[in-house]
DNA sequence: CTCTAATGCGAATATGTATTCGCATTCAAT
DNA sequence: ATTGAATGCGAATACATATTCGCATTAGAG
């Protein structure tokens, strides 16, 4: 951020502008998005906006900030592996996934579809520190020797495939696979995995 | 296409900057790719670009169209699934997909990373059905009343799994994770989830 | 060889987007 | 109430990119 907001109402004005970012991704899309788009939304004049941020990635990176703790704390509500059964665990994890896709509108469908440029490694971070902690608990609990680097390679594949195979679901209107199916497979393919 | 190329010299042009379009991705992404480079790389006016092409859309279409016939090729020399067993199949697929994302200089690699803005349809029909056809003469031969329905849920998830988890793999320098690891692991996972 | 349609050219024009800067307004400490 | 710092503004400027059009050149049919 370019310069820190001391007073009350340019604390509020950059938050307008981060919350403007999402309506913009929502409504033009990345390619789309400028920052003169952005200030209008807002209410705001374009000069306001750069006295706060270098430009459009900078409020890109700081909406994202924003939404990686909001899905940092739906994952703290999911159910734990060792209470609950694997298949459950994994279960609620993509109908949770499913979810956070289609909420705001589709703004995290945007932000997952261009993560190639974008800083998504924080939240990427997030997601897979999140699985690997809980896959990790769960096989020393279940398997106590099991090989960890070998660990790495399924959580990188199960992210990945999940993710991706979700994003590339809700971004097509193909009535043809439900939704519902798409879960309940992908829920076999990855508890078969993890397991065998 | 604006207008067909008649001469011989003119068809030629049309071909240079469809090779001009290859490496303008390769060298400056989708985003940077601009009809005035790829006229510049192609060593021809911005003027005769346009008798031919529409614009960069219309260039990035008949560059897939052109990809999308060595894809098809490529996918017919590798093993069926009736002579080799089912894991073998996978496998050379797989390592097929590996290859092909670095081959012409990761030029595919960008086209599937900006698979949601591209004419991707074509390319992905071609994938989809080869796989579709592949597997389902597979289960046929195999296990005779398999309900049909469900195998295309399972070539959609097996599909974007596989390939948009090699794509992440190879976009990130992560030597962590070793490319002949991850091609293993998709294996088992496919296999796994193909069979049971 | 001749002649016309096809081709090729690139400066010029139009548009979209990023970014700045001088001035007006507001806050909040005194 | 006064005043300096902080804030907000948006027209103006700079730059990138798309697209056209009149003119020069060339291919290849006859």
């Amino acid at each position: 951020m370019r310069k820190q907001p001391r007073q009350q109402r340019s604390r509020q004005l950059v938050d307008s502008l981060i919350e403007a970012t999402g309506r913009a991704l929502v409504e033009h899309g990345l390619d789309h998005t400028t920052t003169v788009r952005i200030a209008e939304i807002a209410g705001v004049s374009v000069g306001s906006l750069y006295q706060y941020f270098e430009g459009k990635e900078a409020l890109v990176e700081a909406l994202m900030d924003k939404l990686a703790g909001d899905i940092a704390q739906g994952l703290r509500r999911l159910p734990l592996a060792d209470s609950a059964g694997l298949r459950e665990t994994v279960d609620g994890a993509i109908r949770f996934g499913f979810a956070v896709l289609h909420s705001r509108d589709g703004l995290y469908l945007e932000l997952v579809r261009n993560w190639h440029r974008l800083p998504t490694n924080r939240v990427a971070d997030v997601l897979q520190q999140h699985f690997m902690e809980l896959s990790r608990l769960y096989f020393i609990k279940h398997y106590r020797d099991y090989p960890i680097e070998d660990l790495q390679v399924r959580v990188f594949i199960v992210a990945n495939s999940v993710l991706f195979t979700m994003v590339r679901h809700a971004s097509q209107n193909d009535a043809l696979l439900r939704e519902d199916d798409i879960a309940a497979g992908l829920t076999d393919m990855v508890v078969g995995y993890m397991t065998h």
